[in-house]
DNA sequence: CATATTGCCGAAAAAAAATCGGTCACAGCA
DNA sequence: TGCTGTGACCGATTTTTTTTCGGCAATATG
């Protein structure tokens, strides 16, 4: 019990963030250690749930999804049933991949990705304004991606116990 | 040449982007073909740059990263010398995931994901003002994730010609 | 001192990926 | 009509990877 990962681990996690393709032979070669080692391993790291799934990622621009717009939702008002209305509602609506809660000048802060600005019109008109208990919509919108990282930095990471 | 996906290369993206460890021949059986027919689809999919890479998905929480914050940069100036040193010296903070330049208000949104409050202070302090040309910093955070998707909505895609 | 426990390893079995050859349907064309 | 290239599909086979298994050595545990 109590598992905290070593240096090995953050290797592993680190090679398979990055290429999750990578086999584990490979992986082993790299570290200097058996298949089986990395086998064993790899498996604690999911079971422990440092390794939460695998996904292939997509370019978005080849399927149709050239417009990225930040939104920020303001509500009218912050009752609980209110929040997780509009929370649940927005879980249903696909171009919103990310939905934040937020610290600070509005509620909710949601990343939108879609076709183009017409698209965006469309959805901001007959979806987000129309739902209840809305007060402010502010849409900001991407020029570049400038950086994408798709892991963490585990380099830095300092580690909290095995939780 | 000039390659368009079809319905069943669209459900393999469906499938691959929520679960890239789906066998070929649980594919397969899913959409009714079979397994070398879904294996020459991926194949194609991937040399034509509808998937661009296989990724671990990792917990961050268990990494030591709990605090997640969006923050907004305005430049003094615009010129495309400050801008590009801005983005590379962006892009040698491991701390900041995403990096988008956007119209509007501000010049920059950065995702930042970073182990506390006070890693934040430091980071605010010792890295991100310390850059030069930097005139406005505003720090929003995110108190929870109501949504995370890691994938495309592909049922409302339309798509472009193959691009 | 005996005995779990842990990390590690190689060999072998099971499963998956990758290759190969071939069928079928269809479009274009003389 | 008949020929031909093309593309999607398939089954069988080979290659590679994953997974299982048993066993070894170091380290703690009582």
């Amino acid at each position: 019990m109590s598992f905290t990962p070593d240096m090995t681990d953050l290797c592993i996690l680190d090679i398979l963030q990055t290429d999750a393709r990578t086999t584990n032979k490979e992986i082993a070669s790299r570290l200097g250690k058996s298949v089986t080692s990395i086998f064993d391993r790899v498996k604690r790291l999911e079971a422990e749930g440092y390794i939460t799934g695998y996904v292939a990622v997509l370019n978005p621009a080849k399927l149709g999804s050239t417009l990225i717009a930040y939104t920020s939702v303001t509500l009218e008002s912050h009752g609980h049933d209110k929040l997780s209305g509009f929370e649940q509602k927005i879980n249903s609506f696909p171009e919103v991949l990310e939905s934040y809660k937020m610290s600070g000048q509005f509620d909710y802060l949601l990343k939108i990705v879609i076709a183009d600005m017409e698209a965006y019109e469309l959805f901001y008109s007959n979806k987000l304004s129309k739902l209840e208990n809305i007060s402010k919509i502010r849409s900001l919108f991407v020029l570049s991606e400038t950086k994408k990282e798709t892991g963490l930095s585990l380099k830095t990471a300092q580690l909290p116990k095995g939780r």
